[in-house]
DNA sequence: ATTCAAATGTAAATTATTTTACATAACTAC
DNA sequence: GTAGTTATGTAAAATAATTTACATTTGAAT
């Protein structure tokens, strides 16, 4: 059973991956304007360093620059942050999650967003049909 | 502006508190029973007694037994958190996370459900009428 | 009253994380 | 070539987190 990607990482290192993911690729600076507290270059470099080495993070140049990107892609990263939400906060339900996001979210998505999202669900009920109910 | 509430919290901390929200209120016990590697009792109970001081769960009495409960209600944490993910993940964007939990969940869901949250968006929808769409 | 379990508090020891520092390389521009 | 920027590596120092230990309290059971 694969573990949850992130769960050995510290505070900082998180901190710095979320905003690798953020902007989807980054170099030390990129990172060092997001953080609140200003941790210094140094200080993120070597904690990039870190990710690298753990398999966290890829880095290549370009001109002059190092820029670091993530090595789980964004989509399984995010998958597996949402599963992480899923479970922590409902349950392990989809449904509730995804509710519970609409419902949060509502007030700030137009209606042809809601629109979207309707025709969305509407196409994967078809595709699959969902699982069946259980008797 | 208010931060993110759980952004201080060590790994241990955060890992602690995730299992608290999944519980819903939990003893020492209930708590080492879920952690992977075991800490040890005292080594939790120490945890969540810096939590407690954090301000981050409150304990009663019951029997002989003390039960931690978040203070932060679940349902504010959970909203937290899942902003945290569209911010990460979808750049900020309600209907794209919104559709990516569905993508990744619904063969899980029957179609019931998929209905279910189809009937919830058009509530949602006719409600607000959600935010007019910028010309 | 004695014993046991569940809790508390505090402190020390250990480990991990984070920051700082210093020495160096490579490439650019002047 | 000299200076400046961007990078590297390694190590030390400083902080923070985590675990362990020990001394106490409280209530329940025998």
């Amino acid at each position: 059973m694969k573990k949850n990607i992130f769960r050995n990482l510290s505070r900082r290192e998180r901190e710095i991956m979320d905003i690798v993911y953020e902007l989807g690729e980054a170099n030390v600076y990129d990172v060092c304007d997001r953080m609140e507290d200003d941790p210094g270059y140094d200080s993120v470099r070597i904690t990039l360093g870190i990710l690298a080495k753990k398999g966290c993070v890829s880095y290549r140049r370009e001109n002059r620059k190092y820029i670091y990107t993530p090595i789980v892609p964004r989509k399984r990263a995010s998958q597996s942050a949402a599963k992480n939400l899923m479970r922590t906060f409902f349950n392990d339900s989809p449904k509730k999650a995804i509710m519970a996001m609409i419902d949060m979210s509502s007030s700030a998505m137009t209606s042809e967003e809601l629109d979207e999202i309707a025709s969305y669900i509407e196409k994967e009920r078809k595709k699959s049909g969902g699982k069946e109910k259980k008797k």
